[in-house]
DNA sequence: GTGAAAGCGCTAACAC
DNA sequence: GTGTTAGCGCTTTCAC
């Protein structure tokens, strides 16, 4: 491995020089500059940024806080995407990333202030935090600066990246409305999710805008989870024969009300028309294609990365960023029968 | 941030000694190393990996390099699985990961092999490499440990993590030929992917072992891609409509032959059964489900990485690990009309 | 413009 | 058992 104590034996001159030469310092001479550098490049250096964090205090790494990397990490790709706009922003300005996985239940030995200290972690990225997690009021206090996905966290470290889940349920629920449905069901998502609540409220918005009373019997928790809205949805439909749509608050949800209408001898969307939320790679491919709300999860990750950097450079304060969402029109939906 | 040097002011004591008292050295006095390692937690010591890792030879991080981590990243979650086991185990034995992102096309100034010496890594984990990607030629002659997945590599720092996938395709087929299918076709996977050989052995081997001729109209490449498989698929039954049977090399390339089938107006399985490959979680989805090949990819990321610690460890030589598959029986298949 | 020297936090000789 | 010293590879005063 070759150092700068080698490039400075072999260019005859000090390691500070080299140094500095290395590091573009105005206070070196051109020639000299332009000879290290070339002798550099000939001996494949490169800098190590172990010697270098250790004695640098602008960081340049970021810590991925994923809550719940779990076996199964459900069958979305939303983390994976996530994660790709996080690293092409990165990259970009020759970020690390390091990962430090964490769960509700096990608290792991090192916590997370343990390892940024370790790691000279100049911010981190949160992904998958909940609201009462144990972690979150501590991420929230440390002194460095936190990105967080879709959840609101104040503080003047702490920026959000998310979308105006109110606004996105609000249209889904509203083309609903549009198509003549009345007596719409809704499944929520887990309620110490930080998303749940604005989802909700869109829907309960749509339906009172169009002057529809909301009935609290139509809106069961499936807690993100497919096996938990299968269930929901079915107990739903039998007690309330009436209902002709169901608005789910994820598309895995919206897997599991297939399931059940199905079962029941129904038929999507002739009897029952469903919209997700999300726009996974499953929604397309089932049968009939969910009609969803997008989220463009890869550029979440981007902006995130993006604001974390900025943040971390002190080119900017905390803030939200709200990121665009689209209503995608599939065969989900049907007229109702009025 | 409190360092090895706080706590020995503290214990007015040396840091030599904290650091071996920290570090369970045997020849520190057992009272010593108790008051230490008492004053260490209460004070809220994390070592330095930064620090440690300069002064330190053995490396206790591993590079996962991801080719082709992309913008759409393909709709399976096969990279996050696989990643999700390489987590849980490196976090058991207290290596960290450290991602780097490669693509074919556009090679970044920074190579594999800077990036290894920049960061003091132990080994490398190769994900989704091809065999003709300049990388490969790199990285297996590298002197540091390497495994592979999914492709065969040799070199005495050199393993493998793959399943056997010859024997998976042929007990595919020959759960078609089974089934009374004849006219099976098949469509590959890229050539470049080093288990898109022995897919099509399998194959070839179910065929011959049942004494069907193998007919190479029959072999159509879908690079893994759902849209090729769908041009490929439609070509295929419209030009050879006596086929009653395709095995895909994978469930992406199912999905795209499930819309060509469709859009020809047949029937799966009635008319053309298909069994895919890999088991993604689309699979179970699809109408009808989809009868396939079962990979734990989880578990190859585990094994990955605890293969490589071994390497690292020099408790083990380069070797093959053979993984596990299994046939998913679904509803894609039925008996073909004889 | 360049170099000598100190030090980041830690570990590893070697002495005592 | 414990402390002294040196050094990992790099940056950064501060002289010259």
């Amino acid at each position: 491995m070759v150092t700068i104590k080698d490039i400075a034996k072999k260019a005859k001159i000090s390691v500070t020089t080299v140094s500095r030469a290395l590091n573009d310092f105005d206070d070196v001479n051109a020639e000299t500059k332009k000879k290290i550098k070339k002798i550099a490049k000939e001996m494949g250096y490169v800098p190590n940024r172990m010697a270098r964090g250790l004695v640098k205090k602008d960081k340049r790494t970021l810590a991925l806080v994923l809550s719940n990397l779990e076996k199964e990490g459900g069958k979305d790709n939303i983390v994976y995407r996530i994660m790709s706009g996080m690293y092409k922003f990165a990259d970009s300005v020759n970020f690390e990333i390091v990962i430090f996985t964490t769960n509700s239940a096990h608290q792991k030995e090192t916590t997370y202030t343990q390892f940024c200290h370790g790691h000279d972690i100049g911010g981190a990225i949160m992904l998958g935090i909940q609201i009462d997690d144990p972690y979150f009021k501590e991420i929230i206090n440390n002194d460095i600066p936190v990105v967080l996905i879709d959840i609101e966290g104040y503080g003047d470290k702490v920026s959000s990246v998310l979308i105006d889940n109110t606004e996105a349920s609000r249209e889904a629920v509203e083309f609903l409305i549009r198509n003549n449905h009345k007596n719409i069901a809704m499944l929520t998502g887990r309620p110490n999710a930080d998303v749940s609540i604005p989802r909700q409220s869109g829907y309960e918005k749509a339906l009172t805008n169009a002057k529809i009373e909301i009935n609290p019997d139509y809106i069961k928790c499936g807690f993100f989870l497919e096996n938990e809205a299968y269930s929901e949805t079915k107990k739903l439909i039998e007690t309330h024969p009436e209902i002709t749509a169901i608005f789910c608050a994820s598309d895995m949800m919206a897997c599991g009300a297939y399931r059940a209408i199905r079962e029941l001898g129904k038929s999507i969307p002739n009897d029952i028309s469903i919209v997700g939320f999300d726009d996974n790679p499953l929604a397309e491919y089932l049968s009939p294609s969910l009609t969803t709300i997008r989220q463009d999860f890869y550029n979440k990750g981007y902006k995130a990365a993006e604001v974390l950097y900025k943040m971390i450079k002190g080119e900017a304060d905390s803030h939200r960023v709200v990121q665009d969402h689209k209503l995608i029109l599939r065969d989900s939906v049907a007229k109702a029968k009025s």
